[in-house]
DNA sequence: TCAGGACTCATACTAAAGTACCAAAATGCG
DNA sequence: CGCATTTTGGTACTTTAGTATGAGTCCTGA
């Protein structure tokens, strides 16, 4: 029986059981004495014996129980910005070149081909010779749909 | 009392109760038999009675008590998307009719202007006027920058 | 060293996007 | 109804995007 295990565990409530154990010896002498003056019956007694140390072992065992721990694990939101990290498994599907990768990312930015040549310092024809094999590469067929596709893969800053 | 309430609501143990109840009525006559015949010191004959119902008292209560269930909140993150709902501030702000959103839509989906007409059943003359009035809504100069401002101010679904 | 990939640039062309201006039909509201 | 807005569509034009092809340079690994 583990009950009498957490019993003595409990050592930091030995007092409250001294208490409580003198109160039991007290209580048992009383009836006895009363037993003896009144001579009653000793189908009471005995009963009352009995009701009384019942009540007191459930109280004892309501007091020492352990409570059953139920963990429950609340999901809570939390906002984070999902596209904190690229997706570098589906660039490196792209298998993209380094100046490509450039390319894109200033496409994606809403610069046309003639503003990414500037910021470049490359000729219109080099940044559409990169965006024509850019749109091979990703399997579209506008810089729209490159966008759209490079944001649904989370592969750009 | 709570115990016993909840004895009493156990109405499905009822049989159980009424089978312990015969025994202890038993018990009880026969530690009185042997109290007449052997006419021991009522000491020990009380202690017997007193130790045996406290015990059965904890059992009892053991068997009967609801475990008081203490409850450990594990906070869980969980990553939501940030762009859940859309800026309706921001697309207040722009002043699109009905026809323009649904053409920015398809827009910032990857369409060209003859797909959109296609999927809104309505000519290529229609959507290039619908598209170039979203220009100087949204305050930009190609479709490109205005898929950029659209994901940017998050007025898309 | 040399083959291949990356990077650059050019020309010529087609396709699409975008602008400007106009106008009719539909819609919604006081 | 009358008026403003939206929606639709057209023509004509310019600009940009995109394709095709070729070619020179640079760098790296076999």
């Amino acid at each position: 029986m583990s009950f009498f295990k957490d019993l003595f565990l409990k050592t930091r409530h030995f007092a409250l059981y001294g208490f409580l154990m003198a109160i039991l010896v007290f209580t048992l002498k009383w009836l006895q004495w009363k037993f003896l003056i009144m001579d009653n019956s000793i189908d009471i007694y005995v009963g009352l014996i009995a009701v009384f140390f019942l009540l007191l072992g459930v109280w004892v065992a309501k007091q020492l129980i352990k409570p059953s721990v139920e963990t429950v694990v609340i999901e809570k939101e939390v906002v984070v910005a999902s596209q904190s990290a690229i997706n570098e498994n589906e660039l490196q599907k792209l298998n993209l070149s380094t100046r490509e990768y450039e390319v894109l990312q200033l496409l994606t930015q809403g610069y046309s081909n003639a503003e990414i040549a500037e910021r470049l310092f490359l000729s219109l024809s080099t940044i559409k010779t990169h965006v024509s094999n850019l749109f091979v590469k990703m399997d579209v067929k506008s810089r729209t749909q490159a966008i759209e596709k490079a944001k649904r893969l989370n592969i750009i800053a």
